[in-house]
DNA sequence: GGGAGCATGTAACGGGTTACATGATTGG
DNA sequence: CCAATCATGTAACCCGTTACATGCTCCC
C-alpha cells in the first residue's frame, strides 16, 4: 500500500459550505438545522455568507455520512420532534486539520454598486447617487446589526472569537460607508 | 394579448457574468473572448470577480444569440483568425436598462481568513496570526496593483468612470490591510 | 527550436439556489 | 383563531468551475 499509514490523518474535501457548518457545530453540541441556520444568519453573513436553508440539511447530513457529525432525534413535544447535531471526535480532528492545515481560500468581493460606477458612462448619474446613497445607509445599518450582535456575543467566553469576527464586521461596514461617502464625492469631481 | 405592446422594452434576465460582460463590450467595440477576459482580470476582478476564461466565451455566444452583441471573424493573420463582438443597438438599451431600473444585488463578501478567526478556538494562534500577517500583505500588494491599473485608466476620458472603480478598490484594499492590523491587535489584547 | 502568449472551444461535474410541500406549536 | 415561528425535506435547475484539447504566432 502506497499510502494510509497508521496515524496519518487525511482531511475530507469538503465544499466551503461544510467546513463553515461544522465550524458551526464546534461552538456548540446539539444543534438542528433550524438553529445552524440562526447562527448561519446573525454571524457568519457579516463576513462570510449564509447558505440556504435547504442546504444546511444536506450539509448535515454530509456530516454525518462522513462520520464527522452524529445527530440524534430530540422529542420537543407529543407530537414535534427535532433532529440535533454534534461533532464526533473525528469532527474535532478535521476541524483542527481544516483550521491548521488547510489554505484559506482567497476573499470574495462581489460588490455590484461599484460595478454600477465601473459602468457609469451607460446610465443617468443622478439616480446612480441616489443608489449610492441608499447603499450607504444600508452599510451603516449592517454595522449596527453586527454590533448589536457583536455585543451578544461578549456574555460567554466561548464565543469570543466569534465576537471578534463580528467587530471586525462592523468596523467593515462603517469601513465601507465611509469609502461610499468618499466615492460620492469623487465623483461630484468628475463634473 | 396581455403584455408586449409595442414601445414597452423589457429587459432580458440574464445572469450577472452576462451583465459584466455586456458592460465590459459597453467601453470598446470588437473585443474577442480573449480580450474579454484580460479586461475582466485587469479591473472588475477587483471589485467584482473575474469569470473562468470558458464561461467567457459562453456568456458571449449567449449574448450573440439574444442579439445584445454581434460578431464577426477577424482574419489576423494567414491562418489564424478571431471572433469579435460589439454590442447591438439593442444591446445598448439593455445595458441602459441594467443600469437604470434594476435593483443592484446585494453585495457579496466572503472573506475565509475572517472565518478562520470566528473559529479560532479550533486552531493554533501563532498560526492564524501569520496568517493573518500574510493576508494584509497580500491586500497591499492587491491595493497597489489597483492603483496601477487606476492610472492606466487615466489616459483615456472614456474609461474615467472604470478609472474611479479602480480608486476605489485601491482604498478597498488599503482599508483591509488596516483592517488585518486592527484585528492583530484586538487578538493579541485577548491574550 | 522552444516557450510564452494568443485564441477558442468541449465535457463533466457539483455546489448551491429557488420553489414547493407539509405540519406542529406558541402567543396575541 | 390566526399569524409567526419552529422544523424538515424534495425536486428542478443552472451557473460556473476545472480539466482537457488544439493549434497558431512571436520572439529569444
Amino acid at each position: 500500500m502506497s499510502h494510509g499509514v497508521m496515524g496519518e490523518k487525511s482531511l475530507p474535501d469538503l465544499p466551503a459550505t461544510s467546513w463553515a457548518v461544522l465550524g458551526i457545530l464546534s461552538f456548540e453540541a446539539d444543534l438542528s438545522g433550524y438553529d445552524v441556520k440562526r447562527w448561519a444568519d446573525q454571524s457568519l453573513a457579516f463576513f462570510y455568507w449564509a447558505p440556504s436553508q435547504s442546504q444546511i440539511y444536506t450539509e448535515l447530513r454530509r456530516l454525518e455520512r462522513l462520520e464527522l457529525a452524529t445527530s440524534r432525534v430530540e422529542q420537543t413535544h407529543a407530537a414535534k420532534s427535532r433532529r440535533v447535531y454534534r461533532v464526533t471526535s473525528q469532527g474535532q480532528d478535521a476541524i483542527r486539520g481544516w483550521a491548521d492545515e488547510l489554505e484559506p481560500d482567497p476573499m470574495v468581493l462581489k460588490n455590484s454598486h461599484i460595478l454600477r460606477v465601473w459602468a457609469a458612462h451607460n446610465g443617468d448619474m443622478e439616480r446612480l447617487h441616489g443608489e449610492l446613497r441608499t447603499y450607504r445607509d444600508a452599510a451603516l445599518e449592517r454595522a449596527a446589526k453586527a454590533a448589536a450582535h457583536a455585543r451578544g456575543a461578549e456574555r460567554d467566553a466561548s464565543w469570543r472569537f466569534s465576537g471578534i469576527a463580528l467587530e471586525w464586521s462592523e468596523r467593515f461596514y462603517l469601513d465601507e460607508a465611509a469609502r461610499i461617502d468618499w466615492l460620492l464625492d469623487r465623483l461630484q469631481q468628475e463634473q
